[in-house]
DNA sequence: CAACGCTGTGTACGCTCGTACGCATGGCAT
DNA sequence: ATGCCATGCGTACGAGCGTACACAGCGTTG
């Protein structure tokens, strides 16, 4: 294989790196994956990324980059006037629809988090900024917090069930513990 | 090695792998691992439970149907009077006192039924007992799984986060959302 | 009491993995 | 123009793994 000039190899091993834990889970993630799905040789990922921790560290901290960054953007866009359990009804329903690998990589991160320091930080970060957005319309961090979990423990009871969208009973949920 | 009558291995090695998973996380459950955990041979592990998956679902198994009994053990020892906020709170309370590492595998097996099929039902079925459960308490099943999606997220962020539990906050998450 | 079969044991094969390392190459600073 | 060093590439080593399998011992059933 000739040489290849590349300077973004860095970053495409970073994107290599979500798409094979996003469709395989983290568990999957290995150098030789992560080479395979980039198109690079072993030895370019152990030059960018020492050990297999900096690697996912790496990957992790863009996948929650985004994340927040979706959150924002979402809280930004949805006017003042809708009332937050309405909001937040509709952001589940949208999550839902959309990639469901990208969720289901979201809390492996969560459970990573549990067992390998490295990664805590990223998830306590996300939690922070999170609650963050939220106090915009709660005007209460503990509520904001609160809401969090409420959102995350929906999220994850209709992950693992796979039970229809029920829209009435979401937004009875959130309509209570935001009232 | 002399041969050992042994009519309770099965059992043995399913308590190993609990020990093995709860001590090490699921990633680091593997015969070689249980098999050294009972002090059993290798072959033994391998006699009892051809795949990895099957040792993997009987442990699980066992934990979830221990952590059912116990909520419902809960359950049955708090007075109908006592508010179902408060019920809840104390639990959490006392769970985050207890044995932590409990507490992370209970997370790190939902999460591990996001992407392997024989575990989802298990999950499903602690989700179904517990809902059940509370059900008691709140009259209605959507609120009941509003009650268990907010425990999880509140748990998992007392967890992830390390800070320290704030009963009154906890407390009024649960007081909304219970009405 | 015999033989069948369930249970226990040791070993081996083939695979994937993390990681280390020596060499090649060419962009860039000088 | 040139030389340095960041970057790229291939390979190799040792470890841990799942799994298969042949053989050994003993409880049970007839």
């Amino acid at each position: 294989m000739p040489r290849r000039y590349d300077p973004e190899r860095r970053q495409r091993l970073i994107d290599a790196a979500i798409t094979v834990v996003g469709e395989r889970g983290i568990g999957a993630l290995s150098h030789r994956a992560v080479a395979a799905a980039a198109d690079v040789p072993l030895g370019s990922t152990t030059y960018h990324f020492a050990t297999l921790d900096d690697l996912l560290v790496a990957a992790l901290e863009q996948v929650s980059a985004e994340w927040v960054a979706d959150m924002e953007r979402w809280e930004r866009d949805t006017a003042a006037e809708v009332p937050l359990a309405e909001a937040m009804t509709a952001l589940v329903e949208r999550l839902l629809e959309g990639d469901r690998k990208r969720l289901e990589l979201e809390y492996e991160l969560y459970v990573t988090a549990l067992r390998r320091a490295p990664v805590r930080p990223i998830v306590a970060a996300y939690l922070d900024d999170t609650a963050a957005l939220l106090v915009r319309r709660t005007g209460d961090l503990s509520a904001a917090r609160g809401v969090v979990a409420l959102f995350d423990g929906l999220l994850l009871q209709l992950l693992l069930t796979g039970r229809p969208f029920d829209r009435a009973a979401v937004r009875a949920a959130f309509e209570r513990v935001t009232g």
